[in-house]
DNA sequence: ATATATTGCAACATCGATGTTGCAGTTGAC
DNA sequence: GTCAACTGCAACATCGATGTTGCAATATAT
């Protein structure tokens, strides 16, 4: 039973993500239905909306830390880590959908979290400028807002590409462009 | 009279597509009460809420649709055409910041009109990779994601930068990447 | 086999959002 | 100045979402 429940708290999780995504008003109750459990039970598991709301986003953030941690963006090579952080962050955009920017406002711990690795990503795109990979004319925040958006691009709207690909699709718009030399 | 029905129902949608953008879930009370209008005289204007909606969406397909004819995509010059296009979309994105293609799912003659400029778009991107102004092995498709997603990064996430330094960037992304030659 | 935990189901209460209506006051057009 | 249109305000009805509880059935662990 102890099995059951995680799985079934998973498959909630994860059916929430998906439904949440793609309209943030989405019902507890169509939440419930498309994860195959009672209403009741998912309000059994969590206390309010928010608290799945809440679970959601940090299951997403432990995802995206241990991308970050196994990036290694402070000691790898910048192309390296680059490669490794895309390859590895494109896969938790798509199992967790939901744009923690938007939806975090109330919740100060999961935000702090949010920042703490925004912070990191910032960081190793400060470095990647320092060494030398990016143009020196480039604003750091303008490249961090770059990859972000090429990485949510191929994650939901090119579904199909596989990871490894899609980070190179990824890191190569993000270097060299898609014009023509 | 008429005049100021006209400036207040502007100013119903405006805000509301404000709020709306940062949470669709917004109530109509709190769209009227940023507007500093009754929640009656909103419901006077649109019989409902998806009418509110739709007539957001609309007026963000209006300007869209009157940006796509000033760039001239088909018959102006490749790069001129193209930052005419940047420079104008990016302040509709800004103005109507709601996400068109989330929300219109409901709106069969909106989602069209969404679906004929997407594809005027796409047509001038093609144009873009025949002329050679794109790498020949870029997919056509992820060329158009990159853009759109590049215009959305710069206009809600940079909101300072003007129209014209934000198509600069845009354009610059796009073709020569943020990377060193 | 039995005690324990979990689930589905039905029923209930509550709350906020939606939409409507009547009325009085104000504003604009002529 | 008069008339028509519009507005704010209060009140009301309705509806869907939220959250709770009791109970019977079922699965789990020991």
């Amino acid at each position: 039973m102890r099995a059951d429940a995680a799985r079934n708290l998973s498959s909630v999780l994860r059916t929430g993500a998906r439904l949440l995504a793609e309209d943030p008003s989405t019902s507890m109750a169509a939440i419930a239905a498309a994860a195959g459990v009672d209403r009741t039970t998912v309000h059994r598991r969590f206390a309010n909306r928010e608290a799945l709301l809440r679970a959601v986003f940090q299951a997403k953030l432990d995802s995206a830390e241990r991308v970050l941690d196994e990036a290694r963006l402070t000691e790898a090579p910048v192309p390296v880590a680059l490669h490794r952080y895309l390859e590895g962050i494109i896969p938790v955009a798509r199992e967790w959908p939901v744009d923690t920017r938007r939806m975090m406002q109330k919740d100060p711990e999961a935000s702090a979290r949010r920042e703490a690795q925004s912070a990191r990503l910032s960081a190793f795109i400060q470095r990647a400028c320092d060494e030398g990979y990016l143009r020196a004319d480039i604003d750091a925040a303008w490249a961090r807002a770059v990859l972000d958006a090429l990485v949510d691009s191929i994650a939901h709207r090119f579904p199909a590409v596989d990871a490894p690909q899609a980070a190179d699709l990824v890191a190569d718009a993000f270097l060299r462009g898609l014009g023509v030399a």
